[in-house]
DNA sequence: ATTTTATATCGCAATATTACGATGATTTAA
DNA sequence: TTAAATCATCGTAATATTGCGATATAAAAT
Protein backbone atom coordinates (compact mmCIF):
# COMPACT_ATOMS: atom_id res chain seq x y z
CA UNK A 1 0.00 0.00 0.00
CA UNK A 2 1.59 3.25 0.91
CA UNK A 3 -1.12 5.63 -1.14
CA UNK A 4 -3.78 7.21 0.94
CA UNK A 5 -7.25 6.41 0.30
CA UNK A 6 -8.80 9.66 -0.66
CA UNK A 7 -12.15 7.95 -2.22
CA UNK A 8 -13.85 7.64 0.97
CA UNK A 9 -13.30 11.22 2.64
CA UNK A 10 -15.55 14.07 1.48
CA UNK A 11 -13.69 17.03 -1.17
CA UNK A 12 -13.06 19.07 1.97
CA UNK A 13 -11.23 16.65 3.92
CA UNK A 14 -8.93 16.13 1.29
CA UNK A 15 -7.82 19.68 0.40
CA UNK A 16 -8.06 20.73 3.88
CA UNK A 17 -5.56 18.04 4.37
CA UNK A 18 -3.20 18.52 1.31
CA UNK A 19 -3.33 22.01 2.65
CA UNK A 20 -2.07 21.09 5.95
CA UNK A 21 0.33 18.54 4.64
CA UNK A 22 2.34 21.25 2.58
CA UNK A 23 2.64 23.46 4.93
CA UNK A 24 3.50 20.46 7.71
CA UNK A 25 7.01 21.11 7.44
CA UNK A 26 9.59 23.63 9.65
CA UNK A 27 11.22 24.34 6.15
CA UNK A 28 7.97 25.26 4.60
CA UNK A 29 6.65 26.95 7.40
CA UNK A 30 9.57 29.01 7.39
CA UNK A 31 9.86 30.00 4.19
CA UNK A 32 6.51 31.18 3.90
CA UNK A 33 7.27 33.01 7.37
CA UNK A 34 10.07 34.91 5.49
CA UNK A 35 7.47 35.45 2.64
CA UNK A 36 5.24 37.25 4.56
CA UNK A 37 7.33 39.15 6.42
CA UNK A 38 8.55 40.86 3.45
CA UNK A 39 5.13 41.86 2.78
CA UNK A 40 6.31 41.36 -0.97
CA UNK A 41 7.36 39.20 -3.40
CA UNK A 42 10.50 37.36 -2.47
CA UNK A 43 13.23 36.90 -4.90
CA UNK A 44 14.41 33.34 -3.03
CA UNK A 45 17.29 34.37 -1.10
CA UNK A 46 15.75 31.84 0.65
CA UNK A 47 18.63 29.82 0.27
CA UNK A 48 21.03 32.01 1.95
CA UNK A 49 18.68 32.59 4.56
CA UNK A 50 17.80 28.62 5.73
CA UNK A 51 20.64 26.64 5.94
CA UNK A 52 19.35 24.54 2.69
CA UNK A 53 20.59 23.24 -0.81
CA UNK A 54 19.58 25.24 -3.48
CA UNK A 55 17.61 22.06 -4.56
CA UNK A 56 16.20 21.40 -2.03
CA UNK A 57 14.73 25.03 -1.12
CA UNK A 58 13.52 24.98 -4.78
CA UNK A 59 11.88 21.25 -4.26
CA UNK A 60 9.90 22.81 -0.98
CA UNK A 61 8.73 26.45 -3.23
CA UNK A 62 7.25 23.63 -5.57
CA UNK A 63 5.69 21.97 -3.06
CA UNK A 64 4.10 25.13 -1.87
CA UNK A 65 3.47 25.78 -5.55
CA UNK A 66 1.40 22.75 -6.82
CA UNK A 67 -0.66 23.27 -3.20
CA UNK A 68 -1.38 26.41 -4.54
CA UNK A 69 -0.38 28.63 -1.68
CA UNK A 70 2.62 30.28 -3.50
CA UNK A 71 2.82 31.63 -6.86
CA UNK A 72 6.04 32.34 -8.51
CA UNK A 73 7.09 35.16 -11.27
CA UNK A 74 9.90 35.32 -13.82
CA UNK A 75 12.01 38.43 -12.84
CA UNK A 76 14.87 38.79 -15.11
CA UNK A 77 17.31 36.20 -13.46
CA UNK A 78 15.47 35.55 -10.58
CA UNK A 79 11.71 34.64 -9.40
CA UNK A 80 9.84 36.34 -7.26
CA UNK A 81 7.55 34.68 -4.55
CA UNK A 82 4.41 35.79 -3.07
CA UNK A 83 1.53 34.30 -1.19
CA UNK A 84 -1.84 33.01 -3.35
CA UNK A 85 -4.25 35.51 -1.64
CA UNK A 86 -7.20 32.92 -2.50
CA UNK A 87 -5.31 29.95 -1.04
CA UNK A 88 -5.03 31.78 1.87
CA UNK A 89 -8.40 32.94 2.83
CA UNK A 90 -9.49 29.49 1.97
CA UNK A 91 -6.74 28.21 4.58
CA UNK A 92 -7.93 30.94 7.14
CA UNK A 93 -11.85 29.82 6.45
CA UNK A 94 -11.52 26.23 6.37
CA UNK A 95 -8.89 26.02 9.15
CA UNK A 96 -10.68 29.22 11.36
CA UNK A 97 -14.10 26.87 10.79
CA UNK A 98 -12.40 23.91 11.73
CA UNK A 99 -10.37 24.96 14.97
CA UNK A 100 -13.24 26.64 16.44
CA UNK A 101 -15.59 24.20 15.75
CA UNK A 102 -14.35 22.89 19.21
CA UNK A 103 -15.73 24.01 22.50
CA UNK A 104 -13.91 22.46 25.67
CA UNK A 105 -16.56 20.89 27.46
CA UNK A 106 -16.69 19.65 31.19
CA UNK A 107 -18.04 16.32 30.48
CA UNK A 108 -14.36 14.65 29.25
CA UNK A 109 -11.57 12.60 30.46
CA UNK B 1 19.08 11.60 3.30
CA UNK B 2 15.61 11.36 3.96
CA UNK B 3 15.43 13.10 7.24
CA UNK B 4 14.43 16.42 8.27
CA UNK B 5 17.49 19.02 9.37
CA UNK B 6 15.02 20.28 13.02
CA UNK B 7 18.49 21.43 13.82
CA UNK B 8 18.75 24.58 11.59
CA UNK B 9 14.83 25.63 12.69
CA UNK B 10 13.34 27.51 15.82
CA UNK B 11 10.99 25.35 18.01
CA UNK B 12 7.89 26.74 17.21
CA UNK B 13 8.83 26.14 13.43
CA UNK B 14 9.22 22.85 14.41
CA UNK B 15 6.61 22.49 16.79
CA UNK B 16 3.80 24.02 14.30
CA UNK B 17 5.02 21.85 11.97
CA UNK B 18 4.60 18.47 13.73
CA UNK B 19 1.05 19.26 15.32
CA UNK B 20 0.26 19.88 11.36
CA UNK B 21 1.69 16.72 10.30
CA UNK B 22 -0.23 15.12 12.60
CA UNK B 23 -3.22 16.75 11.29
CA UNK B 24 -2.40 16.63 7.55
CA UNK B 25 -4.17 13.60 6.54
CA UNK B 26 -7.75 13.25 5.78
CA UNK B 27 -8.68 10.12 7.68
CA UNK B 28 -7.06 12.36 10.43
CA UNK B 29 -9.09 15.43 10.05
CA UNK B 30 -12.42 13.03 9.73
CA UNK B 31 -11.12 11.60 13.57
CA UNK B 32 -10.70 14.84 14.69
CA UNK B 33 -14.64 16.07 13.33
CA UNK B 34 -15.80 12.60 14.99
CA UNK B 35 -14.91 13.55 18.17
CA UNK B 36 -15.48 17.31 18.06
CA UNK B 37 -19.15 16.45 16.71
CA UNK B 38 -19.70 14.38 19.47
CA UNK B 39 -18.60 16.92 22.00
CA UNK B 40 -17.47 14.12 24.31
CA UNK B 41 -15.26 11.46 24.45
CA UNK B 42 -15.66 8.74 21.66
CA UNK B 43 -15.23 5.60 22.23
CA UNK B 44 -13.92 4.00 19.11
CA UNK B 45 -17.20 3.67 17.25
CA UNK B 46 -14.71 5.22 14.18
CA UNK B 47 -13.88 2.04 12.44
CA UNK B 48 -17.29 1.78 11.33
CA UNK B 49 -17.72 4.93 10.87
CA UNK B 50 -14.57 5.53 8.41
CA UNK B 51 -13.89 3.00 5.58
CA UNK B 52 -10.76 2.07 7.04
CA UNK B 53 -9.39 -1.10 8.65
CA UNK B 54 -9.14 -1.47 12.57
CA UNK B 55 -5.21 -1.73 12.48
CA UNK B 56 -5.29 1.95 10.52
CA UNK B 57 -7.87 3.84 12.77
CA UNK B 58 -5.38 2.89 15.77
CA UNK B 59 -2.42 4.43 14.44
CA UNK B 60 -3.89 7.03 12.82
CA UNK B 61 -5.16 7.31 16.85
CA UNK B 62 -1.57 7.05 17.85
CA UNK B 63 -0.31 9.56 15.46
CA UNK B 64 -2.61 12.03 16.70
CA UNK B 65 -1.86 11.09 20.66
CA UNK B 66 2.13 10.99 19.76
CA UNK B 67 1.05 14.71 18.76
CA UNK B 68 -0.06 15.51 21.70
CA UNK B 69 -3.58 16.42 19.88
CA UNK B 70 -5.67 13.86 21.55
CA UNK B 71 -5.74 12.10 24.62
CA UNK B 72 -7.29 8.08 25.10
CA UNK B 73 -8.72 7.10 28.53
CA UNK B 74 -9.77 3.45 29.08
CA UNK B 75 -13.05 2.50 29.83
CA UNK B 76 -13.60 -0.82 30.83
CA UNK B 77 -13.22 -2.80 27.08
CA UNK B 78 -13.51 0.45 25.36
CA UNK B 79 -11.09 3.71 25.26
CA UNK B 80 -12.48 6.64 24.83
CA UNK B 81 -10.67 9.68 22.98
CA UNK B 82 -10.94 13.05 23.26
CA UNK B 83 -9.27 16.41 22.56
CA UNK B 84 -6.20 17.52 24.21
CA UNK B 85 -7.06 21.15 25.10
CA UNK B 86 -4.11 22.88 25.55
CA UNK B 87 -2.75 21.30 22.36
CA UNK B 88 -5.40 22.67 20.36
CA UNK B 89 -5.50 26.07 22.25
CA UNK B 90 -2.04 26.13 21.12
CA UNK B 91 -2.52 25.26 17.71
CA UNK B 92 -5.48 28.33 17.60
CA UNK B 93 -3.03 30.45 18.65
CA UNK B 94 0.02 29.53 16.99
CA UNK B 95 -1.86 28.93 13.85
CA UNK B 96 -3.99 31.92 14.15
CA UNK B 97 -1.02 34.35 14.83
CA UNK B 98 0.57 32.99 11.57
CA UNK B 99 -2.28 32.90 9.31
CA UNK B 100 -3.41 36.28 10.31
CA UNK B 101 0.15 37.42 10.14
CA UNK B 102 0.05 37.82 6.08
CA UNK B 103 -2.21 40.54 5.01
CA UNK B 104 -3.23 40.80 1.46
CA UNK B 105 -1.34 44.11 -0.47
CA UNK B 106 -1.43 45.09 -3.80
CA UNK B 107 2.12 45.82 -3.95
CA UNK B 108 2.72 41.95 -5.15
CA UNK B 109 2.63 39.97 -8.55
C1' DA C 1 -11.32 -20.87 33.32
C1' DT C 2 -12.84 -19.74 28.92
C1' DT C 3 -14.82 -16.92 25.55
C1' DT C 4 -16.02 -12.53 23.75
C1' DT C 5 -15.14 -7.70 22.82
C1' DA C 6 -12.27 -3.73 21.90
C1' DT C 7 -7.96 -2.02 21.00
C1' DA C 8 -2.91 -2.19 20.22
C1' DT C 9 1.14 -3.88 18.01
C1' DC C 10 3.99 -6.45 14.55
C1' DG C 11 5.47 -7.27 10.12
C1' DC C 12 5.18 -6.42 5.55
C1' DA C 13 4.57 -4.25 0.80
C1' DA C 14 3.78 -0.14 -1.81
C1' DT C 15 4.54 4.42 -2.09
C1' DA C 16 5.98 9.17 -0.52
C1' DT C 17 9.18 12.46 1.51
C1' DT C 18 13.56 14.71 2.41
C1' DA C 19 17.91 16.15 1.07
C1' DC C 20 21.53 17.02 -2.11
C1' DG C 21 24.99 16.83 -5.96
C1' DA C 22 24.98 17.18 -10.74
C1' DT C 23 23.14 18.97 -14.61
C1' DG C 24 19.93 21.66 -17.54
C1' DA C 25 17.51 25.91 -18.83
C1' DT C 26 17.12 30.82 -19.14
C1' DT C 27 18.09 35.52 -18.67
C1' DT C 28 21.44 39.34 -17.93
C1' DA C 29 26.26 41.04 -18.13
C1' DA C 30 30.66 41.30 -20.32
C1' DT D 1 29.34 34.78 -28.37
C1' DT D 2 30.70 33.66 -23.87
C1' DA D 3 30.39 33.81 -19.11
C1' DA D 4 27.86 34.51 -14.87
C1' DA D 5 23.80 34.27 -12.09
C1' DT D 6 19.49 32.21 -10.75
C1' DC D 7 16.43 28.77 -10.56
C1' DA D 8 14.41 24.06 -12.03
C1' DT D 9 14.85 19.27 -12.73
C1' DC D 10 17.00 14.58 -12.58
C1' DG D 11 18.75 10.87 -10.23
C1' DT D 12 19.69 8.75 -6.05
C1' DA D 13 20.07 7.31 -1.12
C1' DA D 14 17.99 7.29 3.35
C1' DT D 15 14.01 7.34 5.77
C1' DA D 16 8.90 7.93 6.62
C1' DT D 17 4.06 7.07 5.68
C1' DT D 18 -0.04 4.40 4.54
C1' DG D 19 -2.72 0.43 4.82
C1' DC D 20 -3.80 -4.07 6.28
C1' DG D 21 -3.77 -9.00 7.84
C1' DA D 22 -2.30 -11.50 11.64
C1' DT D 23 -1.54 -11.66 16.19
C1' DA D 24 -1.18 -9.94 20.97
C1' DT D 25 -3.25 -7.76 25.06
C1' DA D 26 -6.58 -6.75 28.44
C1' DA D 27 -11.07 -6.24 30.48
C1' DA D 28 -15.92 -8.05 30.77
C1' DA D 29 -19.15 -11.64 30.28
C1' DT D 30 -20.26 -16.46 30.48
Amino acid sequence: MGLTKTEIFTEEQNKLASLLKAMAHPARIAILQQIIAANACICGDLVEELGLAQATISQHLKELKNAGIIQGTIEGVKVCYCIEPKAWALLESQLGNFLTSYKKSESCC
